[in-house]
This record gives structure tokens, C-alpha cells and sequence, in this order.
DNA sequence: CTTAAAATGTTATATTATAACATTACAATA
DNA sequence: TATTGTAATGTTATAATATAACATTTTAAG
């Protein structure tokens, strides 16, 4: 079995090209417009190379803002757990790595006798750009 | 001007009241469904009274799972952040409140030059009932 | 009282996501 | 290579979530 991302259909293929492109999150009707001269003609088609791409961990979601972006970590092993920092001001997303942050909710859940499995964490601010702008 | 809880309109009551009486997390169309009765009959009804709660910090939104539910804390001061552990057997929802997670998370944002407004967490898992039936 | 801001009621519509089902591609292996 | 089981596809329809627009009413402060 080779690596994940040498098995990817052509519909898959076509949604994270997309989403390696752009240097924001999409939306999956914004992937949808934007790649309808590939083949790709219904949401479902999208929705379900966006499921797959999550799956294998090549792709996560922003809850908050019902958006995809690929992840730019070459063996990520975010395929279920995601950190994200969010510009308010560019709409601009950094993905958090360092694990760490998975010992430290393991912690905090403990407390409430609470077994951790996995998280999502969105924290929203200014990135670097915006506050010097600023 | 008295607490904000004292001068919820009758919407407003009516929402909030279905929150604080329900064990999980609701859905804005549940809500609806519940409370045709009671003389909120379209959706946009619901939202604005959820929008209006959310904006005083009585209810928060769960992201992940587009529900909300009510805060149980007197003075709860998570009117933007908000942090909370979801049991994935039984979809219970418990609230973190240590706000030593403000701190640690502007210093995980400082080290990427990110300034820290707010944050959504969310932590998945069993919750304690559920480990001790597992 | 007046008045300005907020909330309401209502209809329509936008946005996000999945159901259902028939068909096709593809890799493993007998 | 023929078989076969799994995954992916294509397509139509529809479900679920959320907001736009606008006329009207309520409310609370001065």
C-alpha cells in the first residue's frame, strides 16, 4: 500500500489541488464554483472528497466558519484533532502543531473526570500582518 | 439599568427557558418545534432571541455540532470564548471554566506573533458516566 | 408624552449538507 | 483473466441551518 496521497481519486485530487491553492479556508460552494469546469458538477461530489481528505488527514474543517483547508504538515497527524489560530481582521489561518496542547486538555478534562479522546480548538485574534497594520 | 437576565423579552425568556430546562444541547429548529405554542412561529424568531442570549453570555453556541445551550454560570464572563468538554456516547455538554486557558492560550498565539482575542474549544470524549458503563 | 433604539412578525430566500439509488472503477486474489 | 467485493462516482432530490428585507410594535430613557 503506498502513501495516502498517492491514492487519490481524480474528484479528491481536484478538491485539495484547490484547497492547496488558495491561501484561505474555502467554503465547500466556493470549491464547488470554482472547479465546475473539471468535472465536478454537484455538492455531493465536493462534500464527499472533502469527507475522504478529512479521513486521511490531508484536509480540516473550521467549524466556526463551515470551511476546508488543506494542511500544509507532511505526516499530520491531526486526522481528528485541529488547532487553528484566526485572523479576525484577513480571515488568514495558521494551523498549531506543537502536541503539547494534547497533554494539556488531557489535564484539564481529568479534572473533570473527563477521558479525553480528541479536540478542536479555534482561537481568534490579530495575526502578525494585521497587527502591524494596525 | 438591572442585570441583563431581568430584561429579556418574552422570545428571548421563551428560548432561553427551553435551554435551561433541557439535559443537551438544542438545535435553533428543536427549539422552534418546542415552542410553536408559545407564539414564535419562524425560525429567524428563534435565531434572533439565540443571537441576543449569546450576546449577554447566557447561552453559547457548540460550533462543531450547530447547537446551543444554556450557561450555567451565575456570571458567566464567556460572552466570546467559550470551552467545552462533549461526551461523544451520550452528547453531554459540560462547560470549563479555569480561565487559566485564556492564559496558556495567548502564549501558545504569542509564539506565532498571533495577538489573542478569544477562543472556542472543544474537547471530545467519554464523560464520567459513560467510562464507568464502557 | 416624545422619541429613538430595539424587538417583533412575516414572507421569502440563501447557505450548508445529506438521502437514495443506479452505475462504474479498481484492486485483490482464486 | 475472470471474479468479486469495496470504494468511488454521477445524478436528482431534499433536508437542515441560517439570513435578507421590510413594515410594524414595544420599550425604556429623557
Amino acid at each position: 500500500m503506498a502513501l495516502a496521497s498517492v491514492n487519490l481519486t481524480k474528484n479528491q485530487k481536484t478538491v485539495l489541488d484547490i484547497l492547496e491553492n488558495s491561501s484561505e479556508p474555502l467554503k465547500a460552494y466556493t470549491i464547488l464554483f470554482d472547479i465546475q469546469k473539471k468535472g465536478i458538477k454537484s455538492p455531493l461530489q465536493v462534500y464527499r472528497a472533502l469527507d475522504k481528505l478529512i479521513e486521511i488527514g490531508k484536509v480540516h474543517k473550521i467549524e466556526s466558519r463551515n470551511s476546508y483547508v488543506a494542511c500544509k504538515h507532511e505526516g499530520c497527524n491531526a486526522k481528528t484533532s485541529t488547532s487553528f489560530l484566526i485572523c479576525e481582521n484577513c480571515d488568514s489561518v495558521t494551523e498549531l502543531t506543537g502536541n503539547n496542547l494534547f497533554s494539556y486538555f488531557s489535564k484539564q478534562a481529568e479534572k473533570n473526570n473527563f477521558n479525553y479522546k480528541k479536540h478542536n480548538l479555534e482561537i481568534f485574534g490579530l495575526c502578525e500582518n494585521c497587527k502591524l497594520k494596525n
